[in-house]
RNA sequence: GGUCCCAUCGUCUAGGGGCCUAGGACACCACCCUCUCAAGGUGGAGACACGGGUUCAAAUCCCGUUGGGACUACCA
C-alpha cells in the first residue's frame, strides 16, 4: 500500500502567483502531514508559451518558499518524466487504448459546425456541450469523412449517468449526466488536451489526493471518468476556494504584483508569505495566527479547510512579516537583507550592516524597510528629503554649526556621549529633545525618520557625521 | 441562459443547536510609552445578507430570495 501522494501541477508561466502557491502549499502540507510524497509535475504541453526561464522560475519560487518535492524535475522519481512535454508518447498511447476500447472516438465536426450547433442548443435553452454526433457515426460515414480528408479530434465518450464527487472540502457534489458532455482528449494536431494529460498523469503517478483550486471542480468528474476508462483508480479530490484580490475578484495577473517574485523583491520573507497563505481558508485553531512550519504541518487538516473564498490581504501579510522579522537574529536579518541592498545599488559593509540590525529590527515591516532605514550608512548621498530640508531650515541660526563644533570636541565617539552632547546642545538652544535632535537627524541621514540617532551616528563614524552636518549648515 | 460553488466585523477567521448580550487577528480610532519612525501596552468602534421553515432552543439544520464566483473551448 502506497502512502499519501500529492502533487502540484503548475503551468510554467514564470513566477508563480500566490493563488497557485496556496494550492501548492495545501497540497504540500497534506503530503507532509501524512508522511507522504509530494510530486511536482510541470504542465508544459503548450510548448509555444513555455520558456526554459519560466520553468526555472517555478522551481526557484517553490524552493524559496521551502516547498520541497520528493519527485519531479531535478530530483527524479519512479514515475517520471515529470514534465508533460516529455510525456507526449504516453498520452498518445493512452488515447490509442481509449480508442480501441471504444471509450473514445474520432470526431470530424468542424469548428463552424460545432459553433452553430452550440448556439442552437443554447437558443433552445439546452446545455451547450457537444451533442455527441460523431459518437454514433457508422463505418461508412466515418470512411466518407476520412476520404474527404477531414481532420479529426479524439473525443471522450462520457458515460451517461449521474456523477457524484465526495470532495474533501466541498462535500458531496453531483452532476446530471446531461451536464457532462463528450470532451476533446486530443487535438487534431495530435497534441493532448489538459483533461487527458491530468487524468493520465494522476493515474500513472499514483496520486492519492488532488488538492487544487475549485475552478477545476467541474473537471473532476471528467478526470475520474477518464481514469476509470483506463482501468485506473481515481484519487480523492480537495477543491480549494479561490484566493481573491482586494476587489474580491479571483486573484490574477490583473491584480499586478501578485507573483512570488514580486513579494520577494518587496522584502517579504518566505515564511511570512507561507504563513499568510496558510491562513487563507484554513485555521490552525486556538486563535493562532503565527504558525511555524513544523506546527503547521502537525495541525493541518484538509477537513478543516473552509469552502468559501478568501481575499489576500497585504496588510495582514505585512504584519505577519514583521512578526517573523523580529524573530530573526542579527546575522539572519542582515543576510536576508543583502540582496535588496544590492538591488538598490548599494554596496554594503557586512560588519556595519550586521551592527545596525539591532537598531532596525523593531522598526521594519519588510526587508525593504531595512534598506530604506539604513541607506544613509552606505551612501554619502544624503540630500535631504522635503521634511528633512524643512527641519534643517527650521533650526535656530547657527545651530548645526554649533552642533558640529560640539561633536568635533567630544573625547570619545559613542552613542552615550553623543546623546549627552545632543541634549546639551538642545537645552542650550532652549529646545526639547525632539526639536533639538531632529535637525541633526535630518543632516546626518537626509531624512526625518531614522534609527535611533546617537547609535546611528556612532555607527556612521565621526568624520562622516561632521561632514554631513557641516554640509547641511552651509 | 444552463450547471455547479460560496455567503459571520472593511479583511482573514473561531463557531459544527443551548457555553454567543458571537471569540481572536489585521486594519482603524483613542490613550500610554517615546529622540524621529516603529515596536510594545491599554481601551474602543465594528459582523451572523434577507425571508421562510424545523426545534423548547439556530450564526449553526432545511428551503427559497438576493448577491458574488467558477465552468460552459481543438485554454489550462
Amino acid at each position: 500500500m502506497t502512502g499519501v501522494r500529492c502533487r502540484f501541477a503548475p503551468a510554467p508561466s514564470g513566477s508563480l502567483h500566490v493563488g497557485n502557491v496556496r494550492s501548492a502549499l495545501f497540497s504540500w502540507l497534506w503530503a507532509r502531514r501524512n508522511d507522504g510524497t509530494f510530486i511536482l509535475r510541470v504542465e508544459d504541453t503548450d510548448a509555444s508559451r513555455v520558456t526554459e526561464e519560466a520553468f526555472r522560475g517555478v522551481l526557484e519560487d517553490l524552493r524559496w518558499l521551502g516547498l520541497d518535492w520528493d519527485e519531479g524535475p531535478e530530483v527524479g522519481g519512479a514515475h517520471g518524466p515529470y514534465r508533460q512535454s516529455e510525456r507526449l508518447g504516453i498520452y498518445d498511447e493512452m488515447v490509442g487504448r481509449l480508442l480501441t476500447d471504444g471509450a473514445a472516438y474520432r470526431c470530424y465536426c468542424t469548428e463552424e459546425e460545432l459553433e452553430e450547433r452550440r448556439a442552437a442548443a443554447r437558443a433552445r435553452g439546452e446545455p451547450p456541450g457537444y451533442d455527441g454526433r460523431c459518437r454514433r457515426l457508422t463505418d461508412a460515414e466515418r470512411a466518407a469523412f476520412e476520404a474527404e480528408g477531414r481532420s479529426s479530434v479524439v473525443r471522450f465518450a462520457m458515460p451517461e449517468h449521474e456523477w457524484v464527487l465526495h470532495d474533501l472540502v466541498k462535500g458531496e457534489v453531483r452532476w446530471a449526466a446531461s451536464d457532462l458532455r463528450d470532451f476533446v482528449l486530443q487535438r487534431s494536431d495530435g497534441s493532448p488536451v489538459f483533461l487527458l494529460a491530468v487524468a493520465v498523469d494522476d493515474m500513472l503517478m499514483e496520486v492519492t489526493h488532488v488538492v487544487r483550486g475549485d475552478d477545476l471542480l467541474a473537471s473532476a468528474p471528467r478526470n475520474i471518468a477518464v481514469i476509470a476508462a483506463l482501468g485506473g483508480t481515481a484519487p480523492a479530490y480537495a477543491h480549494l476556494p479561490q484566493v481573491l484580490g482586494p476587489d474580491r475578484k479571483p486573484l490574477s495577473k490583473r491584480h499586478g504584483s501578485t507573483s512570488v517574485e514580486a513579494f520577494r523583491e518587496q522584502g517579504f520573507l518566505p515564511e511570512a508569505l507561507v504563513n499568510h497563505l496558510a491562513l487563507l481558508g484554513w485555521s490552525p485553531g486556538e486563535d493562532r495566527e503565527i504558525v511555524p512550519r513544523q506546527e503547521m504541518i502537525e495541525r493541518f487538516d484538509l477537513a478543516r479547510v473552509s469552502s468559501n473564498p478568501a481575499a489576500f490581504d497585504v496588510e495582514k501579510l505585512t504584519w505577519i512579516n514583521t512578526q517573523y522579522l523580529q524573530g530573526l537574529d542579527d546575522d539572519e536579518l542582515a543576510a536576508r537583507s543583502v540582496h535588496l541592498f544590492a538591488a538598490a545599488g548599494l554596496g554594503v559593509d557586512p560588519a556595519m550592516l550586521r551592527r545596525a540590525m539591532p537598531l532596525v529590527r523593531e522598526r521594519v515591516r519588510t526587508l525593504r524597510d531595512v534598506v530604506d532605514l539604513l541607506r544613509f550608512l552606505f551612501s554619502d548621498d544624503v540630500a535631504p528629503n522635503d521634511r528633512a530640508a524643512a527641519l534643517i531650515a527650521g533650526a535656530p541660526a547657527g545651530y548645526l554649526k554649533e552642533a558640529a563644533a560640539a561633536l568635533d570636541a567630544l573625547p570619545t565617539w559613542d552613542a552615550a556621549t553623543i546623546g549627552t552632547a545632543l541634549d546639551e546642545l538642545a537645552t542650550g538652544a532652549g529646545l526639547n529633545r525632539t526639536k533639538g535632535w531632529q535637525p541633526v537627524r535630518a543632516a546626518v541621514t537626509g531624512s526625518n525618520v531614522s534609527p535611533p540617532l546617537p547609535e546611528s551616528m556612532e555607527l556612521l563614524g565621526r568624520e562622516r557625521c561632521l561632514g554631513r552636518i557641516r554640509a547641511a549648515a552651509a
